[in-house]
DNA sequence: CGGCCTCCTTGAAACGTTTCACCACCGTGT
DNA sequence: ACACGGTGGTGAAACGTTTCAAGGAGGCCG
């Protein structure tokens, strides 16, 4: 692997020289400039990042780990975080941890020991003994779709209570006096949230509430949370979802047995991803600005990894119903 | 931040000890390793990757480079290759070059300079500056979703013109003789060769062909595409879209204007991504083994980062059309 | 009691950069 | 002719690891 000493002998120059070729160019004269470039072309010469990093104490990149990708809400997140670290010239690398602590306390180790400038997460484990790992490391980190105490760190994210009311509210404003709840784990703060805010709106409300723990936040576990709600007697006429992917799960097990939504079963979903409208009953959701989300967690966190970094700050957005035909009501 | 020094120091021993502490406990003594080991918990010490690194000349993360996360194609793609990674213990982070060339330069040159274990590619632009360069760096990498001859490099890969051909021999078959084909930019040979496939179909078939590129492969250009159909007359009977993000924009356009599918109008997709099945018309699709793509691209990688790397492969795989609603024969 | 083996530990070199104090040279003003 | 400033270039230190030859401390055998 050829080396700046390589190109340095080649061209008859000091190493130092071609790090100010590279790194200064201004202070070098165009002659020897222009030779020690036609050198590191021919020579492909590609400079040694740890190398580099290791001289400087810190990295150039940052990460974002994310809780699934397999949801495309952290798609969008993802989107606009890299959005704005583009715009600064930062590369971010991606890491998705499925959902799994094993693996996402694998992914964190790995950060830290490769010392990245800033990460942006969404945990499944915030008590975790890896995260009390990364916390000491020194690390700027910013939590994306998930708030923390203000004293630890930033946070960007939506308020899940609202959300878990609106859908709630939603559903007894169009007539509806039990409603099935199909949860995510709980260990995720965001599912505690949303079961927060639905109880809120249906305590003394009269209305029945069951409730539902899907496995996962994916489609295939929505299917499941659908067969067990289509077991149920009395059956709830309509249902919350605290996941598109779920929803668009439950969605589909309604269809296969034949029970038609709204009609006999009204849906409602979260996070209103592209899918939810185009799915068989385009799905009535809590939409959350996901993109917006990304943007801004980045934005914050290269400010806090300046040289004067800013206090932290606790962002919270606010979602927002759209409401489709899966929970129209027919007169 | 805590360097191997302040540990060795704190714990009266020699950095070598300490580092033989991480990486080989069993060359010291109980006694010390359990005073080193204790140390590094109350100090926090987090290994320096990059001194590692560079010290060792490679490091232990492979990437993924990857066209579009928006596709839950790539998305499961990615999900091989994390399993397969992950099994042997390595990680992988995740670029996504979102079909935009420059941004795909960047984490090339990126990952070049990092040093990378090995790459999963997918690229856009094969052929630009940017590869040139990253291949010259010596890094090992393996084409996802795209065959290259093979003294270049390894490809796992599944045939697109068999793809195309599928797509359109059914359209053929249940009846149509206007077809249209709304496809993916051309710079994309996976969008090229599912040309390739249909028009060795429909050459000769008698059928018609009307083309329409889409400016990207995402439900936005879909919708697009889906206007232009409805601007056709005589309108095709049918539509081969590149992409289940194409088709089902176009759908959304159908459903849009009151264009009954597949009655007026039938419609197939391309990767049969979770969703497909589940839109509000099912639809009928190409299906790619996704995850096995990428399972089998980061075996055939790993491989070719090993001692005795074994010698490029090119695996083929063969799609499969999943026959939907969309282009159901009504009687 | 000397020699030898085993088990632990150490100190220093090396990895490829960046940075910085220092030097050589040249032209200019006095 | 001399001092001086500016320009362009050099050499060495430092970053935090890993690795490895070498050495010290005991224990065992003859």
């Amino acid at each position: 692997m050829v080396g700046i000493k390589d190109v340095a002998k080649r061209a008859g120059v000091s190493i130092g020289t071609v790090s100010n070729v590279v790194n200064r160019p201004h202070v070098v004269a165009t002659a020897t400039r222009n030779r020690v470039l036609s050198v590191i072309q021919e020579l492909g010469y590609v400079r040694d990042e740890s190398a580099r990093q290791l001289r400087a104490g810190r990295s150039r990149i940052m990460a974002l780990l994310v809780l699934d990708l397999g949801n495309p809400f952290f798609v969008d997140v993802a989107r606009g975080a890299e959005e704005a670290a583009h715009a600064q010239g930062i590369n971010i690398i991606t890491c998705n941890s499925g959902q799994r602590v094993e693996t996402e306390a694998s992914y964190l180790a790995m950060l830290a020991e490769q010392r990245v400038r800033g990460v942006l997460l969404s945990p499944v484990d915030t008590g975790g003994d890896a995260m009390q790992a990364f916390r000491r490391s020194g690390i700027p980190y910013v939590f994306v779709d998930r708030k923390v105490p203000a004293d630890e760190a930033s946070s960007v994210s939506v308020d899940d209570v609202a959300g878990g009311a609106l859908a709630a509210r939603h559903l007894l404003e169009t007539g509806h006096h039990h409603i099935g709840f199909v949860n995510g784990p709980t260990i995720l703060t965001q599912c505690r949230d949303r079961d927060a805010g639905v109880r809120s709106v249906l305590t003394g409300s009269g209305a029945r509430l069951s409730g539902v723990e899907a496995v996962g936040l994916d489609v295939a576990s929505g299917r499941d949370a659908g067969a067990r709600l289509l077991g149920m007697s009395p059956r709830p006429t309509a249902v919350f979802c605290a996941n598109d992917l779920l929803a668009l799960g439950v969605l589909q097990a309604m269809v296969g047995a034949g029970v038609r939504v709204p009609d006999e079963m009204a849906i409602v979903g979260y996070d209103d991803i592209e899918f939810a409208g185009a799915a068989a009953v385009p799905l009535t959701s809590v939409r959350q600005p996901a993109f917006r989300l990304g943007r801004t967690a980045a934005e914050q966190l290269l400010a806090e990894t300046e040289e004067n970094p800013p206090p932290h700050r606790q962002e919270v957005f606010t979602p927002e119903l759209v409401v489709r035909e899966s929970t129209r009501v027919r007169r």
